[in-house]
DNA sequence: GGATAAACGAGACGGTACGTCCTGTCTTCGT
DNA sequence: ACGAAGACAGGACGTACCGTCTCGTTTATCC
């Protein structure tokens, strides 16, 4: 016996669905994530308050969810570039991500999640969880396949390898802490490959 | 032509001022970031609300300077412990900065000065200058000892290797995004340390 | 060409209608008028909300209807006392009024239902022909016996007659303006039976 | 000690005051009391919300003031003509309200304030107290004239003769139960001199 | 030491947004 | 096929704060 007056799922009106998330997209890349309210995404996507309010507990789930949703359909592979040189790949990888933090457009709706993330538990495990582990997950799969090919230590711990690989980039963009450009994330790829070398 | 209405802060009431910075660190401990409010702040310090607005120019200001406040004259030497070995000493620091954030006292502050600085450039840069930075230098002279000793290349560029030092347990915490323990900070420097070991 | 979408009143599910009926006036008793809501309602009634709208125009048509189900098939014969006195039959009458006023249960229903009267013409239409109406023409039944008996002038008005003997209760009541006991009714009595008292 | 959190009044903005009280009037008179609401008072005086909240306690406590502040100052003198015929001047007096409730500019205020008498006990006396009362007091010292020069029974019940004077009229127009003319007004007040007309 | 000007506490103000409740309509689903 | 259930767009509620703006009331120089 779950229920109690949870909204019926399958009546959802999925038009208004989709107005709202990307009404929430359109408001945070316009006038920046502190000035979006949800009567604002309301008011623009020509629904009431109430429907948000049924479907979402917070302003920072419907974030969450507008950019979940722009992402589409994650779950399915997301393959990494595999040219059998594991620093070129990597590089190559960081440098994308670097390119993209620099993308004012989509800057704003990330820095407005990651904020979301970083204030409430809940939407950080749902973060983890839907958005996070598939991502690392792929580049684990990269990571293995330069294991057995002799470019990685064969006993390096991957969950620490690739927190060093991407925290650096994602602490400095965040945080401001210096530039962040192609250079520096070659600095990170070529230390990390240094470290975990396969030994002599 | 500096002044117009410019407060003059020789005139500044320091018991008021004292009073919003602890009724804010109080605040922030006990109800939770989100819910602090400048009108709380008042209420809760016995002030009114224009004597915040005179001498700050946002919440994020106030929780900032509240925070500063607190771990004292930062400006003055930070020192870093120096046993000889590089990798004892940085481990104990990351230790410290794993146990930080453990701390429930220490984590909700924080984390709200880290929300406000992700959002606001300005106090980004500020904090970058009064507290990042001088924190780094202090580090970066441990690492310069070590370059001395021959335990770090010498042509090793500190400020990434500051990076691949701080940001895991940085990101970590700040989106939950795995266990933070001793044996992460242990595998963060002696990754680091593999990295940027001296040539043969 | 009468209908388009009128509901057909002979598929009315009757039990609903009950329902509806009794859960208006509990809710009018318990929580007080002002808080009757159509949403209250359909919940307590067991009933969609789309059923009372199919069936009412507005609330006060529901409340309304509520009352006058309440007391009973109307249009059949209320009669009044006649014990040969005028005097003593209308201080009765008027006895009970002050009564029915006094009493709490019957209070709130009758408030809430005046309120709509007063506010919309229809429903004061629809009053005036279903309830009013019936009442008046009883009164006035009594008052004419009291015409042949010569104990009322024979060209007395009687709307006017009626009118003095009822708005004052009336008014005290709704006004709260003032003591409504058995003294007033009393007074009221005496006062309209001297005015239309047969001439010498 | 009385007060608590109550507001300062000697802070009040009068001009605030006077516009939220003309607003109300306007919008009852251009759209109808029903579709009055707080939000649309504030909008239209160009005022916040809070500001009403601030200084009435409930929607009819507004439409209560602004009617009240209409009349104006209504404690001095209103003093009810004295031709030295009783019969004549209560005629002119409830011919006057009877045109007073055929006008619609007058009727829709005056209406609606009724019907927030009616609801609110607390309101209703407020109404007796301040507005009631002063023009009862009026017409009794007519009527006591009118004791004096021996045109009304010495002994008459004055409470109870001026329920019956007004509360015909009032109920009348309130309920719509019937044609509301001079006629009418004349009848009653001819039934009522009857009444208390000083014995033989 | 008395004038004067600033910062101060208090809090009213015009506003925006909140999250809730209800309206009246429209849709879905089970009986 | 009806009707309960309830999602929907919309709008008002009453509350919380925002940042600005007076108020009087301390301070705290400067004459």
């Amino acid at each position: 016996m779950t229920s109690a007056k949870r909204p019926d799922a399958s009546r959802r009106n999925e038009k208004s669905r989709q107005a709202i998330l990307t009404a929430t997209r359109e408001l945070i890349a316009e006038t920046g994530y502190a000035k979006v309210s949800i009567e604002a995404i309301a008011a623009r996507a020509g629904v009431g308050k109430q429907t948000i309010y049924r479907w979402w507990s917070s302003k920072g789930a419907v974030v969450f969810d507008s950019i979940l949703d722009l992402s589409g359909p994650v779950d399915d592979a997301v393959v990494l570039p595999d040219t059998g040189d594991l620093e070129t790949d990597l590089k190559q990888v960081l440098r994308a991500t670097v390119a993209e933090f620099a993308d004012a457009a989509f800057e704003a709706p990330i820095r407005a999640l990651t904020v979301e993330i970083a204030t409430d538990p809940e939407l950080a495990a749902l973060y983890q969880r839907s958005m996070a582990t598939p991502m690392d997950e792929a580049k684990k799969a990269r990571l293995r396949s330069a294991q057995e090919a002799g470019q990685l230590s064969p006993d390096a711990d991957l969950d620490l390898v690739l927190s060093l690989l991407n925290s650096p980039v994602f602490e400095r963009w965040l945080m401001r802490g210096g530039p962040l450009d192609d250079a520096f994330a070659d600095g990170v790829v070529e230390a990390v490959v240094r470290a975990f070398s396969p030994g002599p």
